[in-house]
RNA sequence: GCGCCCAUAGCUCAGCUGGAUAGAGCAACGGUUUUCUAAACCGUAGGUCUUAGGUUCGAAUCCUAAUGGGCGUACCA
């Protein structure tokens, strides 16, 4: 039971002695009190003056005095205007902090019994990762963790989009062009080797186009007469047909990206428990047509082709299955949804694909309600923006993307530079300075990447680097290092202070107040699919604690029970900090 | 045309279900190190919360419209 609950049930007993009258526990608000007062927790009093028939401040009068006298932690309160603010008594908020906040557990739900699948990352095996694919691999990542903090067993998933006319592309263009080079004979990582001959397949694919332009023909029909189009196509009709050396290729070809994926995620630092792949699943969904025809979700139009009819429900018709029996997208992504869901039987499936789909996945999620699929209304697509460059949008056809590999060396290198400045890897190891400059160059970057409201878009400007400094993650991470430095100077292990009649000051008040806020975060974090509040939540932590690290000493304290307070607090600070970091897939270390 | 999303300080962003004088970081200017790590801390300056209406005791927050930007509206994925 929060001091919040506690409050919230006698103001309505305080209600009703004072004014007979009933107030719903909704019209009750609640909040921080703001620091220019004194008090920890407000009332609003502005909905209780309809009941009272009095001013807001007779009535926050009335009702403080209530509460007072009738909850042992409230001793003292104030009114100012509409607003009742409470101060809650020192012993609540230190035994707080001994015995909820540096609970093992604190800021982990038990298990609630249910199961989320989150698919995340769903790359393409024509070219490796870039930007916004980062964006995409952190908010998954972070989104499952979150999930799991809050109770959930999750599945994290990858759907690998293995096949279709961008890989033949870059088969073709590797077969024309390639000479047989291969990652070994090239140094080449597999991702960026077939990333190449994808861009090289535009061009050439430019170059034929502008020719029979030349020769007369109009843009568009250079486009479809083109000749190295042409042959993509027909390969990858042989591919569906299952022409060995087609196959043959294309298993060589993704085996390279896929090696080349691993490394990318590894330093990442994300991970899936299984991985779907379009080539198994591209054919699936044709039943769910024959059911939806069944059961008159579907219509069929003369030339054979299978739609459904959304105009009811504010969007358009949308072709379900073409007149040659051939699937589109949505049917691949109906079966693959029931697919997922006989595998697992999860209560829950976050879809984390870029707001570009957003039609896409409305129209999805509608039809299979239409259907009377139970499980339908545990959809969620995790929308969120692109990232783009000053000049616009990346495309890797073009070459103009932000490659997550150099991203992260780019990262990992400053990461370096600035500590190296700064002289402070005196004592490390080669093995610790790698590893300290790969946590603080990628909490960094995804610190930068997960800041942002995940539905809102990102400028990426690669000409001004990432800071290290202010709102980042490096503070975090430093604020982390500092407390830990403390402790070992301490030598603190574990909690060591017990007096709990301690006079606190205000920055250790604020500082429990909001080590206290923790597991609300948390779940409103998932709640809303957004580490963006952990990561503003952390960031305000680690402010609040330099403030105080900078006012307030604790290795010299003025006695031996403060000291260990302090210590305490200091060790609930990195705890958390800790762990709102981990939520979001970054280390902190314990030295910077 | 229609639909969805976004708009807060010079820049990048917070602002929870409507609540007190709208907050951070960066950039600018000034200050703090014989004292637990200065990747830190303190201060100054910077805002008609895109605009116009509406609801309310109270609106950055909710509703309507307009403007600007992004995306979608494929028998591509």
């Amino acid at each position: 039971m929060t001091i919040e609950n506690t409050i919230a049930e006698h103001i309505q007993k305080a209600v009703s002695v004072l004014y007979q009258s009933e107030i719903g526990i909704d019209s009750i608000v609640i909040q921080e009190t703001r620091k220019e007062f004194e008090g920890q927790v407000t009332v609003v009093t502005f909905p209780f003056t309809r009941l009272s028939k009095k001013t807001p401040e007779q009535t926050g009068a009335e009702i403080g005095e209530y509460l007072k006298e009738h909850i042992q932690e409230v001793t003292a309160f104030n009114v100012i205007k509409g607003f009742l603010n409470l101060s809650i008594s020192d012993s609540y908020w230190i035994d707080q902090l001994l015995n909820n906040v540096l609970n093992e557990g604190f800021g982990q739900f038990p298990a609630n019994g249910k199961r989320v699948m989150v698919e995340y990352s769903s790359p393409n095996t024509n070219k490796p990762l870039h930007l916004g694919h980062v964006r995409n691999n952190l908010l998954g990542y972070s989104v499952a963790e979150i999930l799991s903090a809050n109770g959930y067993e999750v599945i994290k998933v990858n759907l690998v989009n293995d096949r279709g006319i961008h890989i033949c592309k870059s088969m073709l263009a590797w077969q024309l062009f390639g000479n047989g080079e291969t990652p070994e004979s090239s140094g080449l990582k597999g991702d960026h080797l077939v990333g190449k001959y994808y861009v090289i397949f535009d061009q050439e694919y430019k170059k034929q186009v502008a020719e029979l332009v030349e020769e007369g023909q109009t843009e568009d029909n250079g486009k479809k007469n083109a000749p190295v189009i042409r042959q993509a196509q027909e390969m990858l009709l042989d591919w569906e047909a299952g022409d060995p050396a087609v196959i043959a290729l294309w298993s060589m070809m993704n085996s390279w990206v896929y090696a080349g994926f691993e490394q990318t995620y590894n330093q990442l630092g994300v991970d899936f428990a299984k991985y779907y792949y379009e080539s198994d699943t591209y054919l699936l969904g044709k039943d769910i047509i024959d059911e939806g025809l069944d059961k008159g979700v579907f219509f069929e139009k003369e030339d054979g082709s299978v739609w459904i009819d959304l105009t009811e429900d504010g969007l358009d018709q949308k072709l379900v299955l073409r007149a040659n029996g051939t699937s589109v997208y949505i049917t691949q992504d109906l079966g693959t949804a029931q697919l997922k869901y006989d595998d697992f039987k999860v209560d829950k499936s976050i879809y984390v694909v870029g707001n570009e789909q957003d039609y896409h996945f409305k129209v999805l999620f509608l039809i299979l309600q239409k259907l009377g699929k139970p499980w339908a209304k545990g959809l969620y697509h995790l929308s969120y923006g692109m990232v783009d460059l000053p000049s616009g949008k990346m495309k890797s056809r073009e070459g103009t993307v932000v490659d997550a590999d150099e991203l992260m060396d780019d990262m990992i290198r400053t990461a370096q530079e600035r500590t190296e400045e700064l002289g402070k890897v005196d004592g490390f190891s080669e093995a610790e300075k790698a590893d300290l400059y790969n946590m603080i160059g990628l909490g960094a970057l995804k610190f930068f990447l997960l800041k942002v409201e995940p539905k809102k878009r990102l400028l990426f400007d690669p000409n001004e680097s990432i800071d290290f400094q202010g709102h980042t993650g490096p503070f975090i991470q430093y604020t982390h290092a500092r407390i830990r430095s403390v402790l070992a100077k301490a030598d603190y292990k574990t909690r060591i202070s017990s007096n709990h009649s301690l006079e606190l000051t205000i920055l250790e008040r604020e500082l429990i107040v909001n080590l206290s806020k923790y597991p609300g975060v948390i779940s409103a974090a998932a709640m809303e699919y957004s580490p963006a509040h952990i990561a503003n939540y952390v960031f305000e932590l680690a402010k609040l604690f330099n403030k105080f690290y900078h006012e307030e000493s604790i290795l010299k304290a003025e006695d031996t029970s403060v000291r260990n307070f302090r210590l305490d607090l200091a060790s609930a600070c990195a705890v958390t900090i800790n762990k709102g970091m981990a939520l979001l897939g970054i280390r902190v270390p314990a030295r910077m």
